[in-house]
RNA sequence: GUAGCCGUAGCUCAGGGGUUAGAGCGCCGGGUUGUGGUCCCGGAGGUCGGGGGUUCAAAUCCCCUCGGCUACCCCA
């Protein structure tokens, strides 16, 4: 590791194959998923001018201290930031495109936040994610809700419980921020100096701290769920009624506040038990309606989701499931003299639909043979001077002792078809 | 941003002041001249993360720095 000049930058890192493979079938799966509810793909760009985000919230940390920050080469230039979340960018082509709604969106792709990693905490992290704009129909929330647990299960995850809570609508919310703040005024001296400073800039936020000597304190705080108007309350009613009705499980988490200022209404965290709790937040999200309208665009509710692909993947491990991809390759191309032989076999073979891999270098037939049992190939088709001057190939069944047979050039592809559809 | 632990071959790790730094796995080659998966033999590959210091002598001790891990924080 010393050996090589660079690196890649701290908390990133490449994703070699068969890993990459697997987070490329999960992101599929997902759209597979999302798709079949009536999502498409939205592709957004992977920068914003900086203020896109900064409407996420004014004391959230992701916008306050953890973007990537730069400006283009414009007189004057624009100020732009590396997306740390795709609702802001969703909602800002929505706000662009108008379209009609509602809107129904899936999307995957990296994210940029300038934090310390750590084990499931990169500063690039993949999510994928899906927002409906323009309704607040509590069925919008359920469907959602719905899609993260289907994705979940579709991966085979068990360990994964659902946390519901509603944060309300404005109205709501500031008579709960006033009585929480009251409260935990009335009892700071009992609080972490971390908790203060918190207090001071979001209160709700406090009810987060994972700190042992805040939970006296947390655990007899007001809930935001005595404070709901009773229109909210009606909608967050809704939205548990259609849950149970779908026989959907879930834990009631009065002090699930999460980082995002945006939230209002319905908010949502899956959470697994096989992980720590440091990173035990696999996905999550809900309702901000009024994020699009401070994006300049109209009025407009929105629900969403998002889900980490980086701490799915870890839950897998931990759980054990979605099996290791095998190789894709279903023939090995061995070619010991050298000419363009194996050039044209694997050009024919590639064109007729099977995954064919070969060797290069002009290695001796044992170190061909080898790759081709480390490939996990089928088949070899081998081609030496005695196959060359025949105008024959050699066809060997790599997972028997059933030996060898010649087979003339021409029929290399048909026979390989044949041969691979008995055998498998 | 705060705190703790850790950086030795591609990977997992021994060695914890004294001659040319080791193992297993992986990789390459060979085992009588065209055949893999087992076995046997051989080989390549490291300025011991980087820089500075202490010492006759540093992978080993000290400082700084970079990186990794863990917790807080934040969140996926």
């Amino acid at each position: 590791m010393s050996k090589s000049l660079f690196r890649s930058p701290r908390g990133t890192r490449d994703i070699l194959a068969p890993e990459s493979t697997r987070r490329h079938q999960l992101v599929n799966r997902f759209g597979e998923i999302a798709e079949r509810s009536g999502f498409g793909l939205l592709e957004s760009p992977i920068f914003e001018d900086v203020s896109v985000f900064q409407r996420i919230g004014a004391s959230t940390d992701i916008v306050t201290k953890e973007l990537f920050e730069f400006n283009d080469k414009g007189n004057p230039p624009q100020r732009l930031a590396l997306r740390p979340e795709l609702t802001a960018g969703v909602c800002r082509a929505f706000a662009q495109h108008r379209p009609t709604v509602p809107w129904k969106v899936w999307y995957h792709g990296p994210q940029f936040r300038y934090e310390r990693p750590q084990s499931g905490r990169y500063r690039q992290f993949m999510q994928v994610g899906a927002e409906t704009l323009g309704s607040d129909d509590p069925h919008a929330d359920v469907e959602m809700i719905g899609l993260g647990l289907s994705f979940y299960e579709a991966v085979g995850l068990r360990r994964v419980r659902l946390l519901l809570n509603s944060l309300g609508d404005v109205e709501s919310r500031s008579a709960y921020r006033y009585a929480l703040t009251r409260y935990l005024q009335q009892r700071s001296t009992e609080l972490t100096e971390q908790s203060l400073a918190t207090l001071g800039v979001n209160p709700l936020r406090v009810l987060d701290s994972k700190r042992p000597a805040d939970q006296p304190v947390i655990s007899e705080a007001p809930v935001m769920t005595d404070f709901l108007t009773e229109e909210s309350a009606a909608h967050f009613q809704e939205v548990q009624d259609c849950l149970d009705g779908l026989d959907v499980s879930y834990e009631l988490a009065p002090r699930l506040v999460r980082g995002l200022d945006y939230y209002t209404r319905t908010t949502f965290e899956f959470v697994t038990d096989s992980l720590a709790a440091a990173q035990n937040a696999v996905g999550g999200g809900g309702r901000y309606d009024g994020l699009v309208e401070s994006l300049g665009g109209p009025s407009t509710p929105g629900i969403g989701l998002a889900l980490g692909v980086d701490r799915t993947l870890l839950a897998c491990e931990a759980e054990g499931v979605l099996a290791e991809v095998s190789s894709a390759v279903r023939v090995f191309v061995v070619d010991t003299v050298g000419g363009s032989q194996a050039v044209g076999l694997c050009d024919r073979l590639r064109r007729a639909g099977i995954s064919t891999d070969r060797a290069f270098d002009r290695r001796s037939m044992k170190a061909q043979m080898k790759l081709a049992d480390r490939s996990e190939a089928r088949i070899a088709v081998i081609v030496g001077p005695d196959e060359q001057s025949e105008g024959v190939v050699s066809v060997r069944d790599l997972r028997s002792h059933a030996g060898q047979q010649k087979i003339p050039e021409a029929d290399t592809v048909k026979t390989v078809k044949r041969l691979l559809s008995t055998l498998s």
